[in-house]
RNA sequence: GGCGCUUUCGUCUAGCGGCUAGGACACAUGCCUCUCACGCAUGUAACACGGGUUCGAUUCCCGUAGGCGCUACCA
């Protein structure tokens, strides 16, 4: 059985956005299979009728193609194990409880909604097991003609799990070890619904699982407790040999307070907790995504890794291939880590300083169109390489510190700290100074500037350079001088040069 | 309430019987410097508590307390 090609999933409901917790179950699952040269699949568990969100699933796929996270099979992508989707496959699961049914291991339950609402209301811990089932409307307390009536009547049911009290389960856990359960604690839970002919998660989810072959269920740690009863059906099913191995992950937590991160915090503390922009088809409410927040997929990727998991060395910032090589699904962290969103931000400004200035220029080409500024590719290219470095976490951070590449500054004032402090007695002969040395150049690049004006500096010992920055900036931001002005081109150098002298004098 | 998982700086974590308990984020300070940054350096800051086991526990075991999850004809 090791000898199986490694085989992992990830099976979202569609019911609603794509949380980030998720994201992060899909990533370790996608580590997993990579590392191993296996396979990664993607299902839709869509067995709850009731709660289907149109848009989910299609939302989910484009989410992790922005992410740059691929399946090698599944709903979108194929594959020879299909339908992957769990609403297309209620045949076969059919099938598979008519097993159970026959042999023994489950049966048919006809008590309605109400009855075992009346139940848990009447009993205290009112628990549908061995101790209380035959006192239950179902196919162990009635004769097998008054079940086949019911069922002929039209009357809805349920198939239950019949499980034998008394015996300790264990789970084997590769983050935790062994666990152990009784079963006498765990219910007989519904397998099969007769009112939509479908199962639950329990059932479909073992089904699916051996038919899919997979080797390896890594999913968040809100599994456990149900984990023995996936043993348990593993085994009645007569599949123990192929069960899959466990990984119960730790959950994200909220960044403050109590419980687990939810939609609510990133709203109340302004982050997002969705992989992309989710408008909900029915409230109308929109949440922000990481995309279009502006954050790298790469980013994302790298800061959610580490949450939960850490290759062992310092190392932080590492690449999806990377993270393939290293990651280690036993070296996982067994506690809940609180969302730390402001190192998520930290994450991205690293990616931002590591990128290309061609592949951040787009964006930012966006930022200034919506500002009104046409530029050149070029010339936004120039300004997002001398500014990333300044103290942002996101390219959309820029504009404010940039603008005055683009806009010369209209008045230029007193009133300003830097300019008080920097525009002095002698600023405005320096400055004109400065202006006919740099009128004098032909050749306004970088270097040339630079060699000219530092041979005035010596000569002169001025130190023109922060007059100069609240000529051409108004205040204290910005780059290089240099830089600036070879930028803003000759003309519009002496221009604010010129400007600054007649207005601060 | 029951059951399970869990517990190292504010946060994410390293540690797998003997360490000045390490790194990162955040914060503070300094250096660099034409501003702001980047970078570099430094600093503040943690083993939940109580019992064992052991020559020796952050590390192993048991309690207690806290945290988290599950306890549906939801996943």
């Amino acid at each position: 059985m090791s000898e199986r090609k490694v085989r992992v999933r990830f099976a979202p409901s569609p019911t609603g956005a794509l949380h980030i917790g998720g994201v992060r179950t899909a990533l370790y699952n996608y580590l997993f299979a990579r590392q191993h040269g296996g396979e990664f699949i993607f299902r839709i568990e869509d067995t709850d009728s009731t709660r289907f969100v149109p848009g989910a699933e299609e939302y989910i796929i484009e989410s992790f193609k922005w992410l740059g996270i691929e399946f090698d099979e599944g709903v979108s992508y194929g594959g020879q194990h299909g339908p992957y989707r769990q609403s297309e496959r209620r045949d076969i699961y059919k099938k598979y409880v008519k097993q159970l049914l026959d042999a023994g291991k489950a049966y048919i339950a006809f008590d309605t909604p109400e009855e075992l609402d009346a139940k848990r209301a009447e009993i205290q811990n009112f628990q549908y097991d061995a101790s209380t089932r035959a006192m239950m409307r179902n196919s162990l307390s009635l004769a097998a003609d008054e079940v086949s009536a019911l069922i002929e009547s039209g009357h809805q049911y349920v198939v239950r799990f019949k499980i034998e009290p008394g015996e300790d389960v264990h789970v084997n856990d590769m983050i935790r070890g062994d666990v152990v359960i009784n079963s006498s604690i765990l219910d007989d839970k519904v397998l099969y619904k007769s009112a939509d002919e479908l199962p639950t998660y329990h059932l479909a989810n073992i089904v699916d699982d051996h038919l899919m072959e997979v080797t390896h269920v890594i999913r968040g740690e809100e599994w456990l407790p149900s984990a023995p009863l996936h043993v348990l059906l593993y085994r009645a099913f007569g599949w123990e040999d192929t069960m899959p191995s466990f990984a119960h992950l730790p959950l994200l937590l909220k960044p403050d307070g109590k419980g687990k991160l939810s939609k609510r915090d990133g709203d109340r503390l302004g982050f997002p907790v969705f992989p992309l922009e989710w408008h909900d088809p029915k409230s109308g409410e929109v949440s922000s995504g990481y995309r279009e927040s502006g954050y790298l997929p790469e980013a994302v990727l790298n800061f959610l890794a580490l949450l939960g998991w850490n290759p062992g060395t310092d190392q932080e910032i590492m690449s999806l291939e990377e993270m393939v090589k290293l990651f280690d699904i036993t070296k996982c962290s067994k506690a809940g880590a609180r969302f730390d969103y402001v190192k998520g931000m930290w994450f991205n400004k690293e990616y931002i300083l590591m990128k290309d200035n061609s592949e951040l220029a787009p964006e930012f080409d966006k930022i200034l169109r919506a500002n009104g500024i046409v530029a050149t590719m070029e010339q936004v290219e120039a300004v997002v390489g001398m500014m990333k470095m300044k103290k942002i976490n996101f390219i959309k951070e820029l504009w404010p510190l940039c603008d005055f590449f683009f806009i010369a500054p209209e008045t230029y004032s007193m009133e300003d700290k830097f300019v008080r402090k920097n525009w002095g007695e002698t600023a405005a002969a320096d400055m004109s100074e400065l202006a006919d040395l740099l009128e004098s150049l032909t050749d306004f690049s970088v270097a040339s500037q630079q060699t000219a004006v530092e041979k005035w500096v010596e000569e002169t010992g001025k130190k023109p350079w922060n007059p100069w920055r609240v000529a051409l900036v108004g205040t204290g931001k910005g780059p290089d001088m240099y830089e600036l002005s070879a930028f803003l081109g000759k003309e519009e150098t002496l221009r604010r040069l010129r400007k600054a002298i007649e207005i601060l004098k």
